[in-house]
Parts: C-alpha cells; sequence; structure tokens
DNA sequence: ATGTGAAATTTTGCATACAAAATAATGTAA
DNA sequence: TTACATTATTTTGTATGCAAAATTTCACAT
C-alpha cells in the first residue's frame, strides 16, 4: 500500500490523510480519545508529525482539541448535524446553480450514466454501489460548478457527516424518494435550468437530512435500551455540541 | 490586553490566534514567507507550537503549506478571490434565507440601528466606522441564522478574503449603490423575507465582487508600472491559485 | 462494600537536538 | 563579467527529552 519511490509529500499531511481516512470510516469512533503514542506508533511516525497532523484535522472540524488533555474524534449531536445539513444543502444549492450554467454536454451525459447505474443498484438493493454512484453524481455536479473554493469547503463540511457513518438500510419509501429527487436533478441539469436544480437539491438534501436524523434516534434509543438502567453513556453527552473552534 | 489569570488556553491557539490576526491585518503580506524562527521568537514561544499553528492556519487555507519549504501567507489570484466571493454570496444568501425565519424582533431593530450607523459613517465619509458597523450587520445576520456551523464555515472563508485587504477608498456611485442594497437588506429583514433577502445578500455580494476585483486590477497594474521593465513580481505567479489543499 | 485521598503511572505540552533539504555565498573557469 | 560548480549557512522536518497536568492505582477509613 505504501509508495516508497513518489517523491517526498510531506510526511504530516501523509499521516493527516491516514487519520482523515480512519475518521471518516469510522475506525476511530465519534468521540474515542486519540492517543498520541498509539497513533503515531500505528502511523509509524514520532509524536511530533502526528501532532501536528491532529491539528490540521481539528481546523477541519474532524477532531475536537480538550486543552491539556488531547483530542477526541469529533461527535455531533442531532443538532450538530442537523446544522451541517443545512450548510451542506446551501452549498449544493450553490453548486447546482453554477453547475447548471457551467457543465459541458459530456458532463451531463456521464452524470445520466451515474444516475441509471446508481438507479439498477437499488433494483438489486445493493448499497455499497449506490452510496458511491450517489457520491459520484454529487461529485459531478460540484465538480461542474467549476469552483475549486467550493469543492473545497463541500468537501471539509462534509468530512464531518462522513464520519458519523449513517450508511444503514434506509426505509424503501424514503429511498425512492431520493431515487425520483435524483430524476428530477438530472432533469433540471439537463435543461441547465440553475434554479430549478437548486430547489431540488435543498429539497434532496432536507430528505437526507430526515433519514439521517431518524437513524440518530433510532441508534440513540437503541444504545440506550442496551447498556440499560443504570448505565448512561459518560462520552457522548459531555462533547457534544462542540463543532466549532475559536 | 493579555488576560494571564484565565485558566490556560492552550498556546498553541493563542498562537493560532496571534497568525491569524497578523494574516488578516496583513501584518504578514500575502506571498510572504513565514519564517519559523522568526515568528517563533515574535510570539515568545518554541518552534514546536508554532509549527502546529501554521498547520492549523493552512487546513483553514490562510497558509500554503510548500513541502520543504515551509508556508506562505496564501495570496489569492482574483480567480481565486472570484471563486471565494461565490462562495461566500452562497452562505450569506442561506444565511439571510434561516435568518429571515429565526430573527427577534430586538434583533432586526439592533440591525436597523447598526444601518442607520452606517449611512451616518457614509455621510462622513468614514471608512474605518463604515467597515466595522457593515461587518457587524453581516455579522448579526449570521447570528440570526441561528447555525453555528454555518458561522463558523463563513468565518473561515471569510477570513482568507479579509486577508486581501481591500480597504481603499471605494467608488463613490458603488459605495451609493451598496447602501441602498443594505437598506434593501434590512427591509427584507423586517418583512422577513427569506427569498428576498437571500436574493439581495447575493446581489450585494457580487458587487463588492466587482469592486474588490477591480481594485484588486488597479493595484496590480500599479506594481507592475512601479517595478518597471525587467523586474517580474517572483512570487505571485508561483503561488497563485494554490487554495486547495489534499 | 463504598468512598476518599495520596502515590504511581500515563499522557499531554513544550522545548531542544539533530539530520536533511534548500538557500546563499564563494571561488573558479570561460 | 558572467556562468557554473562547490562549499558554507540557513531553514525546515523529525525525533527525543523533560516538566506539568491528568489519569489510574492502591491503600485506608468509613
Amino acid at each position: 500500500m505504501s509508495s516508497p519511490n513518489l517523491p517526498a509529500e510531506s510526511l504530516v499531511l501523509k499521516v493527516a490523510q491516514q487519520l482523515r481516512d480512519m475518521l471518516v470510516e469510522g475506525l476511530i469512533a465519534p468521540g474515542a480519545k486519540l492517543n498520541e503514542r498509539e497513533l503515531a506508533e500505528a502511523c509509524a511516525v514520532s509524536r511530533t508529525p502526528l501532532r501536528e497532523a491532529v491539528r490540521m484535522l481539528a481546523a477541519e472540524g474532524l477532531v475536537v482539541l480538550l486543552p491539556n488533555r488531547g483530542a477526541i474524534a469529533v461527535s455531533l449531536s442531532k443538532q450538530d448535524a442537523a446544522h451541517t445539513f443545512e450548510v451542506i444543502a446551501g452549498l449544493e444549492a450553490l453548486s447546482g446553480e453554477l453547475a447548471a450554467q457551467r457543465i459541458t454536454d459530456s458532463e451531463i451525459l456521464e452524470i445520466q450514466a451515474l444516475n441509471l447505474e446508481m438507479r439498477a443498484a437499488f433494483l438489486r438493493r445493493y448499497l455499497p454501489s449506490y452510496y458511491r454512484l450517489n457520491a459520484q453524481i454529487h461529485a459531478g455536479i460540484n465538480r461542474a460548478a467549476r469552483n475549486p473554493v467550493l469543492i473545497n469547503t463541500y468537501g471539509q463540511v462534509n468530512a464531518r457527516l462522513q464520519a458519523l457513518r449513517f450508511r444503514s438500510n434506509q426505509d424503501t419509501d424514503k429511498w425512492r424518494e431520493a431515487l425520483m429527487e435524483h430524476d428530477a436533478m438530472v432533469d433540471a441539469l439537463g435543461r441547465r435550468d440553475g434554479p430549478a436544480l437548486s430547489q431540488i437539491l435543498t429539497r434532496h438534501l432536507n430528505t437526507k437530512r430526515d433519514v439521517v436524523l431518524a437513524q440518530l434516534s433510532a441508534a440513540e434509543s437503541l444504545t440506550a435500551s442496551e447498556t440499560l438502567p443504570p448505565v448512561d453513556t459518560p462520552i457522548n453527552d459531555t462533547l457534544a455540541t462542540q463543532v466549532t473552534q475559536p
């Protein structure tokens, strides 16, 4: 997996990407403490570059720094998630508006193709492909907006949501609804109707938000009933709503 | 100015804030190299916390890391600035939409008052107050949107623009236009008309973008004619358009 | 058993030390 | 003088060391 012959891409950035992956893929659970020695050993570097990487992730909002107590993986409360979805919706609305003006014909065809593939994945009820294609479609729209700052900002905010790992089965009705929204998106994109695309994307994100929040509620009540009466979850309460940094 | 009795707010965060201020206030010019020893001495800390702070600013997009060559203050090309304004416009549009739904009566009154003060500053042609009040009005709308993630994202993207330091005198016509837009904003806010406010904010930001881009062009041709024929500006070419990080 | 407090351990935060890379300086040849 | 190679200096990148803070352990008393 390692590529030792590549020139030299700053150890810190590599470590930061490793940690980012771990956080987004749930290898480090939300709320989990980041032990410097452990992670430094896991990444085969000393604590210095590791700490620098952790600080970068803190600036990105993927981890929260606790003075004199290191860092923990960000753990979004339901409210945090809702706020994040609001911002994502705004960014995608912008993305749609711009993409409608700037997308090329071949890009439209590509997104139409991806949308059909996604529909196929739905028919097979095969989630991994569905999520991958869904992400590719949204990434395609973002790319067509021709705005690197937007892509960057979107990526940073979205990473926090990815860290939630809400990849469970979703309600089939909601799923169908999402597919219809995608069709509408692709349609508006084909007509290069920016306002329409923008509006659909906003509604689509609201749907997604509702799904995720429902899943968070479900997961919450589940874990609450499993660790039943006297045990209280010590971690999540403490760190909730701490997304912002000074 | 320092508050030595406050518990202990992590040296790194303090240094990061110092650097952030220096960058935003232009004390470190766009494109300037950040010398670790110098800055560490200036901040009266060792290189370790300084480097960690610099990495945070890199994640925020205020500095750009050059492998094995340290960091430089971000220097936005005109295109970068245009892209950034597009994103800011999208975030403010969202802010306006949400603020119209969530703002309280007293907050509306406060913003109306600020708008009048700003008009007064305009009559006196007194820029510092004008800029301060302008920023306060936009911050007030952002705050009324009741979304900390939005405030955070906005702050991070906006900081890069602040670092441009476009606080020169602006064309009086454009200035008047901005004032009228502010009146329209306050009016829409008073009616809690989200879509209208959103639209005005977008137009307002486009106006602002045009003003800033014009100033950048003017400054550009100025410095070009000052360092006249054989000298080429060695820095800006190299680092332009480097806003995104992997 | 349970709670409390002091000692031991771990962990974080910061500073320093050293190696590698980049930059500047110097000398030499055309 | 200018171009180029070579050496010296500076600067960055990483590792290590040490003190302060936090956490854990454990003894002891209730």
